[in-house]
DNA sequence: GCGACAG
DNA sequence: ATCTTGTCGC
């Protein structure tokens, strides 16, 4: 297993490749949400990736990926440990999507790569990260209204690294940042508009739930 | 030494 | 992430 250290090496490396403006097809036919369900008990992982029609956000395909966790949590270098079954199930998806929602934090991370903007390299495709809690940066002053941003700033206080995005009126916010090939202002716009009805992106809630069900199904036929 | 700490 | 029902508040 890659050591901490060269993991670290290894994001100090692949951030110099992120781009944060947009570069996203003109219309952007299909967008993807991203995500990784555990079972503790048996230390199983399960990447689920589906693919939605921007346009009806309709399923087009989902592909998951169930395989025993290779790497601890340690916050910070969190995408070592979700990336091996995300780039296996990229790996069965038949049409690929032109976007992808990813479940955590982009470059609002300590070291400018969390898990969006590391799948957004590895695949080159455009990403965003919208994650349901920090893991750097301060923000203050966030309107309680849905649609209200607060940005968060890096320790600097002058480095925006992210939003803070309100998706509905009076619920905990998601921190939206860039992960690859597209602007922060987009990937927040996105991101509001894939949560008309919930706190999470319609992408999110579908890829945890059909990742829920590939890891449950794996245990059964596997009689774990 | 004391918090903070994606999932 | 996961362990997990009722309960406090709008």
């Amino acid at each position: 297993m890659i050591s901490e250290a060269a993991a670290i090496a290894e994001q100090e490396k692949l951030r110099e490749q992120i781009i944060t403006t947009d570069q996203l097809p003109d219309p952007i036919r299909y967008i993807a949400g991203t995500d990784v369900e555990y079972d503790k008990a048996s230390d199983l992982i399960a990447g689920s990736i589906v693919v939605l029609d921007a346009e009806t956000l309709d399923i087009v395909e989902i592909a998951t990926h169930c395989m025993q966790v290779t790497f601890p949590y340690i916050p910070g270098l969190f995408s070592f440990r979700e990336m091996p079954p995300l780039l296996a199930a990229w790996e069965k998806l038949t049409q690929k999507p032109d976007l992808l929602i990813c479940d955590g934090q982009g470059i609002a991370h300590p070291r400018r790569f969390g898990m969006a903007s590391h799948l957004g390299i590895s695949i080159g495709k455009p990403t965003i990260g919208c994650g349901k809690t920090k893991l750097y940066g301060h923000y203050t002053d966030l309107d309680i209204r849905k649609g209200s941003i607060a940005p968060l700033l890096a320790e600097d206080d002058v480095a925006i690294i992210g939003n803070v995005l309100r998706t509905q009126e009076g619920i905990n916010p998601v921190f939206v940042s860039v992960g690859h090939m597209i602007s922060l202002e987009t990937a927040t716009n996105i991101v509001l508009n894939l949560a008309k009805q919930y706190r999470l992106p319609e992408t999110t809630r579908i890829a945890d739930h059909y990742g829920r069900l590939a890891l449950e199904e794996f245990k059964r036929n596997n009689s774990i």
